[in-house]
DNA sequence: TTATATGCAAATGATTTGCGTAGTC
DNA sequence: GACTACGCAAATCATTTGCATATAA
C-alpha cells in the first residue's frame, strides 16, 4: 500500500469541493482551481479526484449525463436533478420512508421520474464469497 | 415531425432486447444482432437504440459504469447490480414501501449500497414554467 | 534522499456524425 | 420516387496514461 501525499493541487481541489454544493464536473473543478493554481493540469485534477474519492474524502457521482460529478458531502444522501436547468440538489432522507413520501415531502421539485439502483452481491456471488472468502470487491 | 421507418436492423435490435433480461450494452447488442445481420454497423445499432428509446419501445439505462445499457422492459422498475460479476437484475417494487423494506424483501442480494436520483423541475424552473407555459423538457 | 505527484501530450474508449448509397413507404 | 436509414470512417468528448521533471515527507 503506497503513501499518499498532500500537495497544493490536491488541497485546492478538496477545498473547492468543500465550499460548494453544486456537484461540479472535473473540468468545472479544473476551471475553478486554475484561478489559484494557473499551471495545474486537467490530468492532475482527474488523478486527484480519483485518489480523494478512493480515500473517502469526496464522492464520485455517476448519476447520468456525459460527465461524472464530484461531491464534497460524503455522508450518504440522495440527489434530485432538474431536467430543465440541470442543477443537482442534495436530499437527506431516512431509509425508513417510502418513495411516495420522498416525492411529497423531501424537496420542492415537481418530480416526474426517479431511478433507484441497489449495489451488492448477487445470490451466486454471495454464496461463493461465503465459501472461499475472496474479497476482491472493486472500487 | 419526421416519420420513422421499421427496418430489418431496427427490428432485429428490438427482438434481441425483448428476448433477454441481461441489460446489454450497445456493443453487446451489436455482436448478437450481427449473427442475424452480419453487415450491420455499430453506428446503426447506436442510432436505432436512440430512436427506439425516444419512441418508448426500449429504455436507455444510465446507471453507472463506462457504457450505457439497454432494457427491453419498459415498465417502470428498479435495478440491482452485483459489484462482483456486474450482472444487473430487475426489481419491481411499489413506491409505497420504504428503502429498508426493499433491502430486506425485494431480492436475494446482499446489499451494500444504493443510489436514488429524482428527476423533475427544480423550484425555480417549476415557477417559470407555470408563468410562461414553456414545454421544452429535454429527452 | 527518494518515491510519489505533476504537467504535458498522446492514447483510449464510448458514442456521434458526415457523406454517399441502399431500401422503406 | 422521395426521403429515411444504412454502412463506413472520421470526429468528438470524457477520461486515462506514459514519461521526464518537480516536490513532499
Amino acid at each position: 500500500m503506497s503513501k499518499k501525499r498532500m500537495t497544493r493541487q490536491k488541497q485546492a481541489i478538496l477545498e473547492e469541493l468543500r465550499k460548494t454544493d453544486s456537484h461540479p464536473t472535473a473540468d468545472e473543478i479544473y476551471e475553478r482551481v486554475r484561478q489559484k493554481l494557473p499551471h495545474i493540469s486537467l490530468g492532475t485534477v482527474y488523478r486527484n479526484l480519483e485518489t480523494l474519492s478512493k480515500s473517502g474524502l469526496v464522492k464520485k457521482l455517476d448519476i447520468g449525463g456525459p460527465q461524472k460529478r464530484f461531491d464534497g458531502e460524503v455522508e450518504s444522501h440522495y440527489h434530485a436533478r432538474c431536467l430543465n436547468c440541470d442543477r443537482i440538489d442534495d436530499l437527506f432522507v431516512s431509509t425508513s420512508v417510502s418513495m411516495e413520501d420522498i416525492f411529497r415531502d423531501s424537496c420542492d421539485y415537481q418530480i416526474t421520474g426517479h431511478q433507484l439502483v441497489l449495489f451488492g452481491l448477487c445470490p451466486e456471488c454471495k454464496k461463493r464469497r461465503n465459501i472461499n472468502g475472496t474479497k476482491r470487491i472493486q472500487d
